[in-house]
DNA sequence: GTCAGCGTTGCTCATGGCGCAACGGTAGCC
DNA sequence: GGCTACCGTTGCGCCATGAGCAACGCTGAC
């Protein structure tokens, strides 16, 4: 058992689910493509894969043609969300703000330093944004981040900060501001980030709190820059303020 | 090799991934349960289990606790979702179709208001209809609108409703008729319209749903109501039905 | 205190998975 | 058109590897 790195148990199994991470990073990919990367036979690949297949977690292309992620996964993730009624909650209000904002919907609650996405409905614009569902982000640079910060102690939040890269000029970088700005999201009830992640990018979030008052997630309305301007942004700190208040009286928060 | 149902290849990884699909339908389950319905030593289960773990594919509840699934479905199902194309997946349903029933096929997503228009496969007939690729066409008026306004909760569809022009004699104008109309379309699961946009047009719409079950599209077959006539309306209402659930199931809905 | 049941872990053996080599098909190139 | 190169796919035989066994630490019920 020559167990170098982290994962290993069963080496086929490891194999496989290999396969799938490789898969959700580039797309689609060959057998022999597989094979060399994951150093074994290309039939030994192609076992696996068929087996992946057989259970709708990756598809072909085509007859004889590359494999990519299969709609199986999708189920399985469903139900994963299913048992979190956090997004059972969440999700008629994340549609209704969608609706009314045009804009992308997201749910995210701190998973091991950083935001996890766990659920997004897309905006009535017709171009699809990026997906951001299962993605971990950086706290700094986002508004969910901020608002999930915001519910932290001094101390539990500098434990969960590491370094703070920048990805655009306007990334907050250091944590003396980046403390004035939890602040004053504390004080207004909501966070704003323009430009901070990704040019062109900007979200407002707001807190969703359980019976206790706690924060347990953030929700978002995030979309381009030019179409979120001055104006429309205090639009929509309202409506996502309001909406997240929803979830949180459906969560047991406040009581009327 | 003793096995009964389709899945088979590499018989750890089927083994696996049948632990996933058991998870998914019912929460969780701890290694000696999973053990026994797999027909399997727990130790074996247990090291299956592991191996899931360290790709986070499932987490336990707590140390030495149950298993359930776990967040590394998400980003697995995140890039899913970002290849899965409305318009892709649904064309060679939509070709199929419209060679089945020689009509006309459209798809419309809800956009601003209106049916947006994303795709069309003219049927076989000589005379051609006009191409709605790109078009805003009002919600009320039409059998697609009414399928995607059937998708909206009441207050979403009040929103979303501006004035109800008449465009002929038969054009449904007043709120009251359209949410009994769309109570019928949701109970029925496809929506009709004759002669309610244009004179001498009919159209059948069926929804198309995503992973959650909502209603992201709509599917119509249509043409001149001279030809659609009330046997016809029945086959075709069967036939983009069934299309339109096809396309569901692509993008990852229902699964049986 | 006892017992039963849980998740977890060395150990050992045979079985299931791997590499090999060959096949059929396709695309590109002279 | 024939040739080459490479693709995904498949039977076969050997041995690494994954399965079963049994024991351990722990928790909770009685």
């Amino acid at each position: 058992m020559s167990n170098a790195d982290g994962a290993a148990g069963v080496q086929s199994v490891d194999r496989a689910l290999t396969i799938l991470e490789r898969l959700a990073r580039s797309g689609e990919a060959g057998v022999t493509e597989i094979a060399s990367e994951l150093g074994v036979h290309k039939s030994t690949a192609f076992r696996l894969v068929a087996t992946l297949e057989a259970h709708r977690l990756v598809e072909q292309t085509e007859d004889r043609g590359k494999y990519r992620l299969g709609v199986g996964l999708l189920r399985l993730a469903g139900a994963t969300t299913a048992r979190l009624d956090l997004v059972q909650e969440a999700r008629p209000v994340c549609r209704q703000l969608a609706s009314e904002t045009g804009e992308t919907v997201n749910v995210a609650v701190l998973s091991e330093s950083s935001a996890l996405y766990l659920d997004q409905v897309a905006g009535s614009s017709a171009l699809q944004p990026h997906n951001w569902v299962g993605q971990h982000i950086p706290l700094h640079a986002t508004s969910n981040g901020k608002v999930l910060l915001s519910g932290l102690s001094r101390q539990e939040c500098d434990a969960v900060l590491s370094k703070m890269s920048a990805y655009t000029p306007t990334t907050i970088t250091t944590k003396a501001k980046l403390r004035a700005e939890l602040d004053q999201v504390r004080e207004q009830g909501y966070a704003l980030a323009v430009d901070e992640l990704e040019v062109g990018l900007t979200a407002v979030a707001a807190p969703i709190r359980n019976v206790h008052g706690d924060v347990v997630a953030s929700m978002s309305v995030s979309g381009p820059t030019f179409r979120i301007g001055a104006e429309r942004v205090e639009e929509i700190t309202g409506k996502v303020v309001e909406a997240a208040e929803e979830v949180s009286h459906r969560l047991g928060w406040g009581h009327r």
